[in-house]
DNA sequence: CTGTTAGCGCTTTCAA
DNA sequence: TTGAAAGCGCTAACAG
């Protein structure tokens, strides 16, 4: 259609659009002529097909609506904003299911690197999944040639957490978790247990309770805490969301915070500024993450090396902490 | 190479995987069984090139780290889940150019329909999109052949907070708007004007803020508000996140909400039941609309008839008003 | 510098 | 019930 109008062969119009071989101004400027009052959209499917490239990474997030998940995407978007790259994204909803029907999505669509983001599968599946597409995977420890994996200490994270709140005098902390299953809440665990440990304090597992990263559950598990009747005088919560859920309740319960309980959360959401007061938290730098992640499928497709940044966490002591009263 | 393995024709094992015409059971186990040993994923560019249809449905959203917008795409994904279409999500952030390019992106990518979130494309930018393809946008009303619009009445919405502030005994309320050239934003403005009139009460430019419908531009809200002097005994914020940082600001310098000023916000963000005290705002069904863009588009592609069920706003009342102090 | 040709991986006639 | 052939819109190799 263009080539017609235009009198030109479409390997000429392709030319002109790809900037791929000189093309003369004249027939340069009639093209272009045309190509502008037609509004032309170069066709990307037929492109990708004859081209085995699609310039498209696909991303697996867990939670389309999530802003822990949404800051990640916002850093590989804005990566892949500066290249010629795109992103697609699948949700997986947490589940393996779907993220496997996920991978399979981004693989008919022919994507030419994957960020799959935490989640559920195996690290076993990755390596089949990077046996022929570049795996960026974030959250786990598992690179291997076309796999790429980064993960942050959430060991160290929750230690600096707990640290914190031993510091201001608390000997009895509960710590509010995530599900069973979650790897970054089980490293925390770990973290949890390690600073009682290296401060001589008892592990209680009746100050431990597990909810679901979301702040319904940190309201669920403030009423398991006390029903349980153990006191503790500062709670960890394993993530942000949880802390909030937590904190409302204890509200509820006419139970001041920091007055009379401490929280410390985990994440440093972008609201976690803003509540009230505002919440002591472990900062992931999760926007960070993003940038590495696309900064690092593109490495691999482009075979090159990929630059190892070192991602740190860091206590963020707001005003939900203070020390426990003599 | 499937074709090679099972010795049938590539028609045969098309025929399989559209289940589009009879096949005998013998050459269908044959191909079924190189299909999942291969675990072939049949090509979306070369079906969708072929096809002239990509199963895919364009998203044009403005920030993919919103709670807003996030809420509104996982609206949109349940209803696409459903079906065999996905959706294919890019930011405008905010802005008209980067609008301008996701919409060519989603038009190179030939999408089969496209749902335009808000954002600042015109009209009849929007119109003329629609020529081509199925176009659904949320936040307008300019419905018109290929193009459906979706809107909630922002006024009424709007009109319900202040209405409940006032018979709450206030009559000095301030307004942090959005920005001004945000359609959302000045049908509130239009609302709060409406509700004080209809209540003889005077509405006082110095009353109202502009600010970026992000908390900390509701934090600077406050501190011009309060610079101002204009006595204020509450505050309508056109959105929850201003509303938080509005709280924030007050909590800081010591006025307590709603003890010495009552706070009303717009949206009903999951977060804002978690807030302390959880804020009274005014809810827009934010997942429904997105289920509703979503099945609006496709009706739009399948030229079905597109079922309007009417999308109201509520004022949820928690704990952020009181009656003011006589 | 430019046009012709082949082909990316699939679906869809058309014959058989 | 099946295969051969054409073609979706583009790019890349090859001639010229």
């Amino acid at each position: 259609m263009i080539t017609l109008e235009a009198g030109v062969s479409p390997s000429t119009v392709s030319r002109i659009l790809n900037g791929s071989a000189p093309v003369s101004a004249f027939k340069r400027d009639a093209v272009e002529r045309v190509l502008t009052t037609r509004q032309f959209q170069p066709n990307a499917l037929a492109r990708g097909l004859v081209r085995g490239k699609t310039l498209t990474i696909g991303v697996l997030t867990q939670d389309i609506g999530s802003p822990f998940y949404g800051e990640i995407l916002r850093g590989i978007e804005d990566v892949l904003a500066k290249t010629d790259y795109f992103s697609l994204i699948v949700s997986g909803h947490g589940n393996q299911k779907d993220e496997i029907a996920g991978m399979a999505l981004l693989e008919a669509r022919r994507v030419d690197g994957v960020i799959v983001l935490n989640g559920r599968l195996t690290d076993e599946q990755l390596l089949a999944y990077s046996e022929h597409l570049p795996v960026v995977a974030t959250g786990r420890g598992c690179t291997f040639r076309n796999l790429f994996s980064l993960s942050i200490d959430q060991f160290h994270g929750a230690y600096l957490a707990v640290q914190h709140l031993i510091e201001l005098g608390h000997t009895r902390i509960a710590y509010i978790s995530g599900p069973e299953d979650n790897l970054d809440s089980t490293q925390r665990m770990r973290g949890y247990q390690k600073a009682l440990m290296d401060n001589s304090l008892m592990y209680d597992s009746n100050l431990v309770v597990h909810a679901d990263f979301r702040a319904s559950g940190g309201t669920l598990a403030i009423h398991q805490l006390l029903t349980a009747r153990r006191g503790f005088t500062a709670i960890f919560a394993a993530n942000d969301q949880m802390a909030y859920g937590a904190s409302l309740a204890l509200y509820r319960l006419n139970i001041r915070v920091p007055e009379d309980i401490s929280i410390v959360g985990f994440d440093d959401l972008p609201s976690s500024e803003f509540t009230m007061p505002p919440l002591t938290t472990v900062r992931q730098p999760v926007y960070q993450i993003g940038e590495l992640a696309g900064k690092a499928v593109l490495g691999l497709i482009e075979h090159q090396p990929i630059q190892v940044q070192p991602l740190a966490l860091n206590l963020i002591v707001r005003e939900t902490t203070r020390r426990i009263r003599p």
